[in-house]
DNA sequence: CCGAAAAAATGATCTAAATCATACTTCGAC
DNA sequence: GTCGAAGTATGATTTAGATCATTTTTTCGG
């Protein structure tokens, strides 16, 4: 009895933390490894003082594709999927991204409506920065902008080799390539993703999907727990993976 | 007679001028639509003089994967694919760069080694300015800056779409989609791509392109004339592509 | 705790595209 | 021009993975 109460008292808390909304800048632990993490204490001070922050319940959109964007996002706590959607509707998940993450200042450089969506994995807290004062901050912080010199340089990069993956190598391959960066991704945490959003990300079916994992499962290199995956030979994984 | 005369000269002349070494930046015609309009006759002058410029038969390298990238090379006349290689060395084409464009720089940003190559399509002639002039001219010129923030993030929404094609694309809707594609690239010019590359850059077999080339043209979308591909009903081949 | 709906799993079938094999063209070197 | 090699073309066969159909499990609201 007193064990079931305390169990849910700790979920209690932990929804509360959650959905709580007035995280601060100087505060927020998730910008210590974050772009944003050599500003000044002013400029924190100015973008303290516009940012609006919020909490999102899981699969909830940040932005749609076609839309304009009027600022970023800065994820305190949660995991968000970026995705081009395809023929009816089907997802192509392009990006996971984590607390500390900045998203959607690419659209923001380009000057174009949003090429991809964004939607929450999990409940997640997520600041909004306006586009000018983000703008601003680039323009007067060189540090921050050779941040994001290199980390969209990076990302190009990275993007480079999915669509050489995506091309030459087998969905097994591929499915042992996306769990080893989700894992990454995920960290302390196990890998949880619906079947459909792990599919969409290795680009497969789902069926084909589930197939495999049930291969990886019966070959000794995850476990599953429902839904979260649990990786259990990483290196057997990555020689999977290939190069 | 007199007419075979007239024409060797052209092809004499034309040869020349490609294999001609010193362009200069202010000379340099394909500066006007590049990333590099916008600089002052004094920032022209210090690049000028310490720039180098040199001729590139068909199929050189300009940088293989894994090695540090010392500069940035503007390709004054000619076109360059950036690729990434995989298993055995299969090619998969990731840009078509054209005269005008630079290529190299993003990996001077991200601080790594090049993850992909880039090789020379045709014979071309290219200038190359070291890192340091370049990070320098970036640091100074905010024009130029904005423009690669533009160019970073204009190019991180395509690959978004690439990968998304890949999945969820057949072969047939990606060709349809490459000749679109190239087809703007070359401009007045015909594409001309060995069908292997072509194939390397829609990502399938050098058979299977061929044959899907061959259905284009019994049904009027494309004429052949060797490798040299022309496009004859555009609208059909967008239409092919889907979104 | 129960029932419905969503998600996951499994099985059977079909097909786009890879692979393998071979022939035909084009091109560059001599 | 001729030869050999590379590139292009076509045909036959195989297969990875999609699709369709059904069952089982999990989730979640009342």
């Amino acid at each position: 009895m007193k064990t079931v109460y305390l169990i849910e008292k700790t979920i209690q808390t932990n929804m509360l933390e959650k959905s709580h909304k007035h995280v601060t800048c100087a505060s927020c632990l998730s910008r210590k490894n974050s772009l944003l993490c050599a500003i000044s204490d002013s400029e924190i001070e100015t973008i303290e003082q516009n940012k609006s922050c919020s909490y999102f319940k899981k699969d909830q959109p940040l932005f749609v594709e076609g839309s304009i964007p009027r600022g970023v996002y800065c994820i305190n706590e949660g995991k968000v999927k970026i995705f081009a959607r395809g023929e009816e509707g089907k997802e192509q998940i392009i990006h996971v991204a984590k607390a500390g993450e900045i998203v959607g200042f690419r659209a923001m450089f380009s000057g174009e409506p949003y090429t991809v969506a964004a939607n929450t994995l999990e409940e997640s807290n997520i600041c909004f920065i306006g586009k000018s004062d983000f703008l601003n901050l680039v323009d007067t912080n060189s540090t921050l902008r050779n941040g994001i010199l290199k980390e969209l340089s990076k990302e190009l990069g990275e993007r480079a080799s999915f669509i050489k993956n995506m091309a030459q190598k087998s969905v097994r391959e591929r499915l042992a390539s996306a769990l080893i960066i989700l894992d990454d991704i995920y960290g302390e945490e196990m890998i949880n993703l619906s079947r459909e959003d792990l599919a969409n990300f290795v680009g497969t079916a789902t069926e084909t999907l589930i197939r495999l994992l049930k291969d990886f499962k019966d070959e000794g290199y995850i476990r599953t727990h429902v839904r979260k995956i649990e990786l259990i030979n990483q290196n057997g994984l990555i020689s999977i993976a290939g190069t």
